[in-house]
DNA sequence: CGTTAGCACTCATTATAGTCGAGTGCTAAC
DNA sequence: GTTAGCACTCGACTATAATGAGTGCTAACG
């Protein structure tokens, strides 16, 4: 039923799981009564009750005031998704739910990311957070150059998650329309397959093979890349904030604040998600509780996250966010599915 | 200091401005003292009870308990909107800081409104919208089609307001590489300046005109345009909901989560702002108030918007959403200011 | 010695009552 | 028509008590 359990001996471990998943279901604290009934165990209350001021003594319950019933604590809730939650399966209908939702025809990877949130907000009834993979890691599938006035030009690229970008470029000098042709023939022969935010030096690494001609129109895109944006890092969607109001614990508005303030920044929520993301190597669930957001000036939440995958390499993640008090063995389960189907479909698009 | 006010004999509109504004400040139920001390009337308090109990009758104002001090009713900033207020010019450091805003380069319409969101957000603390124009009244500037697989075709648009707008198109037969410089330049030649949502039946009106050549090239147009999804309408910015917190009228739990909910869908956010800007038409100030969203499920909220004109039509909206207990003579300020440099700046992209 | 029954104790929650004060409506006088 | 005076209303706040879920501790039990 549950894994090896470090530090803590089978009847705590019990108690504590039993403990975890009452308060997550009903978000009531526990007392040592409940925890008999629901669990049907085999013991006394006044047992459990001594078991239970063990867990306390060591941080892994808490009490939220004198004679009330426990509530898990950060530590609590780490061991419960590290050691005793059970892996819960997909149903067959939250499979078929998810493969349904990806079903429909999503051009890009921003589309198949947004579409991607949206799921995991309906499922979960948490936020739900899905970052694009990075434009500067991206690869270059095709380039190309179009005047659009006589001293602008549009830079286009295609990438190998299928997204158009396109970046406004002042040029010095009129451009010769006829010579475009050429250029993009160029640009595409020379810088097919390579990171978007190396083409320049991709470029500047082929300039002494170059002869004539070829040099020549080598500088003149070099000119024109230099003076590109600089990329954006991946966008980040987000969809069903606002179910968070329904948990009690954002029913109290200045935790709601906070957590709305966060969700604003985007900046912060993609450091957030990626943090948790990260979480995969070390901790089993990819799971990120409370104040294990050091520094990060958010306390009260948890982010389940996985990262996606495309080539074996990881480029981004997706995952929810919500009250620390999260039905895990779910969570983590939908989540991760539902990464492994994100890189799936864009390895599908990069091909 | 005030306009004809209707309806209103002159102490009724004196007493009803001084009890919005002064609800508008503090946020306080108004009581007949305190409309006497703040605005130094000549008049007892007595007579002022009075007077407020003849608003009352009229539907201005309204008692939140008995023997409680009175707050406004839609009706009653209604009026206040359409003839009491001042127009509150902008201050010299306002308009400085709306101009330094756009100051930037901005190479699009979506990054001017975006901006704009951002802007009306910081300097209202509401939550600020802005609507970019939509996509499919835009006109073409440059049209262009990009090989992306071999079955997979870019359709790349530029229009006039500085967006690339890309659509992937599934070919039916191979592409010709060759052949798209001639295709291009076909398409570009008579298909400038049209809009984006006319394309085809642009095309289609030409036709009979074409031969041989031309007719091949532009049924062969025809073919890959009808295969491009549907444009979007304009997309819409939001920024600076969490603001809405600081409003003693959103702490209640109830309400925030309304609000935000509806912020979070987008079609009935623009929706909003568009009924808003259009009152421009019908009343003073493009205000929208409480319960005058007929039927568009939300209560309690204020919309003041305007829209933006681009070569003398207007494709577009901003605007600010808040509580109805706003400060509007200085937010229509700002709003109408803000949108004519909008305007202004789009009309010089478009250029 | 681990387990449990019993019991005194704690504390959030709820209900009840009382006070205070801002503000009203009404009446009678100016 | 205006105003002073006054009884009245009602939310906000405070105090007090009752309730009950749940605890920690002690002593007895197997």
């Amino acid at each position: 039923m549950m894994r090896q359990a470090p530090e803590l001996n089978e009847r705590e471990a019990t108690i504590l799981h039993a403990v975890v998943h009452s308060y997550i279901t009903t978000a009531e604290p526990v007392g040592s009564r409940t925890v008999v009934k629901r669990f049907a165990l085999d013991l006394s209350p006044a047992t459990v009750r001594n078991t239970m001021a063990d867990l306390e003594e060591q941080g892994y319950l808490q009490q939220v005031h004198t004679s009330s019933g426990r509530v898990p604590t950060d530590r609590g809730y780490r061991y419960y998704v590290d050691y005793l939650m059970r892996v819960q399966e997909l149903t067959g209908a939250e499979r078929e739910r998810i493969e349904v939702e990806y079903a429909q025809r999503l051009n890009d990877a921003d589309e198949v990311l947004k579409q991607t949130s949206h799921l995991l907000a309906l499922i979960t009834h948490q936020a739900g957070i899905a970052e694009a993979p990075s434009e500067r890691a991206a690869v270059v599938k095709r380039l190309e150059l179009m005047p659009v006035t006589r001293d602008r030009m549009a830079v286009l690229l295609v990438d190998n998650y299928g997204r158009v970008r396109s970046m406004m470029v002042q040029t010095e000098r009129e451009l010769d329309a006829d010579h475009l042709p050429t250029l993009n023939q160029f640009l595409n022969d020379h810088l097919n397959g390579v990171a978007v935010d190396g083409l320049s030096a991709a470029l500047n690494a082929k300039l002494r093979n170059f002869l004539d001609e070829q040099r020549r129109l080598a500088e003149e895109a070099l000119q024109v890349l230099s003076l590109m944006p600089a990329q954006r890092s991946g966008q980040v969607f987000l969809e069903g904030a606002t179910q968070l109001f329904e948990q009690p614990e954002f029913r109290d508005i200045e935790r709601a604040r906070e957590v709305f303030g966060l969700l604003e920044e985007r900046d912060r929520l993609v450091d957030l998600l990626r943090s948790a993301a990260m979480e995969s190597e070390r901790t089993r669930g990819s799971v990120l509780i409370g104040a294990e957001f050091q520094g990060k000036g958010v306390e009260g939440i948890s982010v389940v996250a996985s990262p996606y995958h495309v080539d074996g390499q990881p480029v981004g993640a997706i995952g929810v966010l919500g009250p620390r008090r999260m039905p895990y063995p779910r969570l983590t389960a939908i989540v991760d599915y539902t990464a492994s189907m994100v890189g799936r479909i864009l390895t599908r698009l990069g091909g």
